[in-house]
DNA sequence: TTGCATTTATGTTAAATAACATACAAATGT
DNA sequence: ACATTTGTATGTTATTTAACATAAATGCAA
């Protein structure tokens, strides 16, 4: 039934591995799994949290509206990863809307089993604690970056960050993530038309190869360089 | 001695009024007082926490080195509230550094002193997630306006920030924190001559009065709009 | 298939902002 | 009191990037 909340809770890999089991039990009993499909929106900026979202399979974007109705995504989620947890625990409505690029399945584990175990286990605080701070050394160096590199350096982070996020296909070159060009902007804080382009001149400076929303890494070491300068 | 670490400790509005008078007297006999004069560093991007950092009194920047040197200015700290406490719950070295804009006197409490109360108390713990949680919130916000809005409303923006966080002086519309126009720049992501020269226009046009240092707020319903606009 | 919408591509122009230059004022040290 | 540095102010130019325009390619539905 909601076999994808167990698999989450059971994954050695989640936060949850510090709890024992009948505490995951208790976990399981009070979460719910939903579907969505590719474009689906999961949340949107305002809403009110009702629980942790775990990101059990997919892809998920977390954007933020700009000025003009430009988005920004400030966050690309991946299995097994939270999702709108931030504002669960700020006690906020959320600052960030999320929407699938995928079909995805998300588990979804009520607000007041989770602070109760929060409250009888600190090993759990502490890695939520540790979570945040290391997102929010995230979030800093990125707005640095976004604000300060240009329009080339911005784009080969953003492949680097794509590629580490979300890894590379069996060719060990292409990443395994299928954006949009709109998308791409979006993360690189760049216009479309500008990320097109500068897709190209990479292409044509072999650094990387296109084929239509395949991106394949071919010159690594000059990505790397190209971010580094700015 | 260190009677300002005590006062932080007992005051009502810092996150320590969790605690009972017993954990009170832990936390005070692990901490240690530090004095700064204005334009000290408290701590540089690289180095390794080795407490949590409150202050006491006067004022902190936290920035990062960017591109080419150019720093960006990620938060302002002000009595009583934390400093570094990011890298240190991220178990991980500084990714910015602090430096005192004002004389100022901070207090460290020790690691394994803290970290065993938030074992024991899971509302101290419960209050960090909170701040951290908060702090994330704002830094999003910020790479969002960094990037979109334009000169003027990056910089009203800042002007509305650094009142919210310093308040005003007595009359009502002075803010209550002297930067250079380098440090108002590198909190807006501009170069000081146009932080200068927008501030000129700004004057020119009756919404703020500059005398040296000091920036009193004219028009503050015309401030807000410029920055809502970007 | 055909038509229509969306995405991708590329060239041109316009606007915003950084970079640079210079001048002057204020603070600081000797 | 003077020189030296630092901060502030403002004008000019260069560069970056957004905005706009157009068109080809692709995906999708009737």
């Amino acid at each position: 039934m909601n076999i994808e909340c167990h698999n989450i809770i059971d994954n050695q890999m989640s936060i949850f591995s510090v709890l024992n089991d009948d505490e995951k039990e208790q976990l399981k009993k009070h979460s719910t799994c939903t579907y969505y499909k590719k474009n689906d929106i999961i949340y949107k900026e305002g809403d009110k949290p009702n629980g942790l979202i775990c990101l059990s399979k997919g892809k998920v974007k977390i954007f933020k509206e700009g000025v003009g109705g430009r988005e920004q995504i400030v966050r690309m989620a991946k299995p097994v990863g939270f999702i709108g947890y931030r504002a669960l625990f700020a006690d906020q409505n959320y600052l960030a809307s999320a929407e699938a690029i995928e079909d995805s399945v998300i588990c979804t584990i009520e607000k007041e089993t989770l602070y109760k175990l929060l409250t009888s286990n600190s090993d759990l605080s502490f890695s939520i604690i540790r979570s945040l701070a290391s997102e929010l050394g995230f979030s800093n160096n990125r707005t640095v970056t976004l604000t300060q590199k240009h329009i080339r350096g911005r784009l080969s982070e953003s492949l680097l960050f794509l590629k580490d996020t979300y890894g590379l296909e069996e060719d060990a070159a292409t990443i395994k993530v299928y954006l949009s060009r709109e998308d791409i902007a979006n993360l690189s804080n760049m216009t479309t038309s500008n990320a097109i382009r500068t897709l190209s001149t990479f292409a044509s400076e072999k650094i990387i190869a296109l084929d239509g929303r395949k991106i394949k890494i071919l010159d690594l070491k000059g990505l790397e360089r190209i971010s580094e300068l700015g």
